[in-house]
Order: C-alpha cells, then sequence, then structure tokens
DNA sequence: CATCCGGCAATTGGATCCAATACTAAAGAA
DNA sequence: TTCTTTAGTATTGGATCCAATTGCCGGATG
C-alpha cells in the first residue's frame, strides 16, 4: 500500500467509486458474486474499506445479498432500467413545478440560459464529435441539476440522488462511450438535439410559471434517456 | 458482550436499528454530536459494527458529516418534514395511478377490502384507545404497502423506502405515544376517521381505473400527515 | 448408484491494534 | 488581554487477527 499523504476521500469511499464505475462499466458483470478479498487484492486496501463499500452498494441497489453470504452484481431488467427512467420523470416534473410555484429567481433563470446557450453551440454543429459529446453530458447535467436544486425540497433532492445511482436513470448517463462509431454518433446528435429543444421549452415554461405544463415537458424529457438505451443495447 | 449464540440480523444491522430507534426517539437530540466509541459501550459491541451503523445512517440521512470528524444528528426543520412528506405524497400518488394503468389484481382488491373492513371497525368505535390505535397503524401500514407494491416498480418502491427513513414522513409513523392524553385520542381518532374516508375513496377510484383521480387522491391523503405532525408538535 | 455424513477450505463478520489527523488547551509573545 | 503556537489528547480510519458459519467435496453406507 502507497503511503497516505493527507487523502481528500476516505479509503471507502474511493473504493465505492472504483466498484460503481466496474460494474456500470461491465467489468463486474451482473449477477457475478462479489466477495471481498479478491476485491481488496485488486485494488490494493485492505478487507475493510471494501466490506463497507459493500454494504453502501447495497444500499444503493447495485448490489444484492446473495443468499446468507455476500453480494452479487444486481441484474437489471429493462423493465427495472425504464422503470428508473418513469421515476426520474416523475422526480424532476415535480421538482419544476415546485420550483415554479416557489419562483425562478434571476441568478437561475440567468444560469439556464447560460446551458441554454451553451446546449444551442453544441446541437448546431456540422460535425458531432467526442469532444461535444463531453461538453454536452456536461451541459445537460448542469441544466439538470439546476432544476431540481431550486425545488429547495431535499427530500426530493435525496431521492433523486437515490435514483441517479440505477443504471442508465440518470440524466447524465452516458453510452458506453468506447467506440462510438459514425452512425452511433449521428443518432447521437440527433438525441442531444432533441433534447436541447425540449430544454428550451422547459426554460420557457419555468420562467412563465406554467406549473403543470413544466411538470409534464419535463416527465416526457426523461423519456428521451429510454432513447439512449435502446440505442445503446442496439450496438 | 453477551456469548453469540447463533443470531438472525447481522450485528451492525441491529446497530442501526438500535440507533434509528434512539435518534427518532430523541434520545440522541439533534444536533448533538455521535461518536463511536460511547455508542459501542453503550450498546456493548465493538466499534467496527457501529462505524459501519454510521455510514449507513449517514446515508438515509438521519446522520449528517461533522466537518471531517465523524458525525451529528441531523436537525430536520419543519419545512424538511413537509417537503418528505410531499414527497411521498408524490410518489404514493404515481404507484397508485400506475398500479391502475397496469390493472388492479381480483387478490389485491380483496386485500384491500379487508384493509377497508378493518379500518371501519376502527374508525366507527365509540371509544377509541392505544390499542385501537396501534392496530390502526397496523392496518394502514398494509395498505399503503399494497399499493406500492402494486405498482411493482422498484425504483419508485426504493424511493419510497428511503423516504420512509425520514422522521414523520413514513406512512405509519406514529405520534410519540407515551402519554396520549384523552384529548389527543380524541383529536387522532379524528384524523384516523378521515384518512380511513379517504381510503375508501383511493379504493374506489382504483378499482375503477380512474387514474388521475387515485392520483391526486393519494397527493392529497398524503398530507393527513402534515396533521399528524401538527397535532404531535402541539402537545 | 444414490444419499447421507463428516471434515476441510473458503469466506464472512466482529474485535482489536496501530497510525494518522483534527481538536483542545495551555503557555508564551505581542 | 488577546492572539498564536505548540504539545497533548481524543477520535477516526484502515489493517490485521480470530472465531464462526457455510458450502463443498469425498468417502462411506444403504
Amino acid at each position: 500500500m502507497v503511503k497516505r499523504e493527507p487523502v481528500e476521500l476516505k479509503l471507502r469511499e474511493q473504493v465505492v467509486l472504483k466498484l460503481r464505475e466496474l460494474i456500470l462499466g461491465g467489468e463486474l458483470a451482473a449477477g457475478q458474486r462479489v466477495a471481498e478479498i479478491p476485491i481488496s487484492e485488486r485494488l490494493g486496501v485492505s478487507r475493510t474499506p471494501v466490506r463497507q463499500a459493500l454494504t453502501v452498494l447495497a444500499q444503493e441497489g447495485l448490489l444484492s445479498a446473495a443468499g446468507k453470504r455476500g453480494y452479487v452484481v444486481h441484474a437489471f431488467s429493462a423493465k427495472d432500467i425504464t422503470d428508473a427512467i418513469e421515476v426520474r420523470g416523475i422526480l424532476e416534473g415535480a421538482a419544476a413545478r415546485i420550483a415554479t410555484e416557489t419562483g425562478i429567481s434571476e441568478e437561475l433563470r440567468q444560469a439556464l440560459e447560460v446551458c441554454i446557450a451553451e446546449g444551442e453551440v453544441i446541437a448546431m454543429k456540422d460535425h458531432y464529435g467526442m469532444a461535444d459529446d463531453v461538453r454536452w453530458v456536461e451541459v445537460n447535467g448542469r441544466f439538470h441539476k439546476l432544476i431540481v436544486e431550486a425545488s429547495a425540497n431535499i427530500a426530493l433532492i435525496s431521492a433523486l440522488a437515490l435514483n441517479d445511482k440505477l443504471p442508465f436513470a440518470s440524466a447524465t448517463a452516458v453510452l458506453g462511450g468506447d467506440t462510438p462509431s459514425r452512425i452511433i454518433a449521428r443518432k447521437h446528435h440527433e438525441v442531444v438535439r432533441r433534447a436541447h429543444a425540449e430544454h428550451k421549452k422547459i426554460v420557457e415554461a419555468l420562467c412563465s410559471r406554467q406549473g403543470a405544463r413544466v411538470e409534464s415537458l419535463m416527465q416526457e424529457h426523461a423519456r428521451l434517456a429510454e432513447a439512449n438505451v435502446t440505442l445503446f443495447r442496439s450496438t
């Protein structure tokens, strides 16, 4: 083990992060047994932080208890994924509605406009590449985060945080960006354009205090993630 | 430490349960520092399961990180509580709507009718006592659980499970039942009667596949919990 | 040949140990 | 008197250790 210089993150949190990565990246396949010792050896830490990480991931639902002994990587069905997406729509829709009801601050409005402007640039590109993809994920994530936090409802925010830990349900869920062929990129750009168009409508509804409208727009917007999933699955 | 005979629950889970009890029961006051050693001594276990329990409770939101060092009992504001109740309404409303859309099975309908019948008995009592309270809490919990699980949406179910860990947000949240004076009991009976009346409408809407109606009924129904909270607070 | 029993190995869970870090309090200087 | 520095202490977090349970494999027996 390396000498411990002032570490920012607790070791167990690093392990949680790393394991999430491994699971979502498919390196730990669904259904596969997850034992403490192999993981601890693989990551070069002792079993203690691994054990703690496993309980955290189990709470998040990424792992499930395998009988009395240890965990397995949770196998998510297609229904699980669409369910999670639906829930995200419900929660983000509610967040947007609540935000309109309490009122949109001027700072928030401006921050949203910035997202729109930056999204516009990406959406209108002639050539859509990797870098644009990364940029879009960032802008999109910021946009959603702004709205969710504008609800100022902690229970809502944490419910969404939990939901986002499930695979593919997150607004920022990326396609496995390993080998994005030209065709995939084009399709993806198309999804981005649609998402951006919806973002514009959402901001418009938000700022004109159309609570019911923004709620249903947001719910519908979540369903775009399903397009992402099928796009990914079909490769 | 007691000799370990075949224990059902892992020690860390027992600690989680016990700590939740202590926190919700107010024995660990909001804002109070929670250190590992005092807890482990109090419960007669080593620090290891306590540490794990603390991370679990922190994830649930009952504890919050105190700077770099340890945790404190999270202080919930009145707004936090109404927020959590609102979120519960949103989620349970969605669950009920989804359940109507997918269709109510005959078994489910019957199980709901049983809840209604048992609730009717309690609601119509001339004299409402402790035992009725306990009974109502059980019936009410069963009713809500049936509906939520009828949605068959895991993401929704787990979002609600998280929400229910927050104080007072749960459908089964009881008033601190220590010394329920006669007046409190009467007021409480009134709340129960209203809740029961709403249950009946909810079942009616569910069974006649009125999705939108059942959703808004359920949302409104959640707000009854606020009455409970104010009732409790005013004592 | 199938089944049941016993022992062995793998693995988990808790306790203890140790190092490192953050808080505290006391003492000294401005 | 107050601010700063420093030494001591409390407490956390990770590693290691140990006990106990489980699952498995092989052999014995009906």
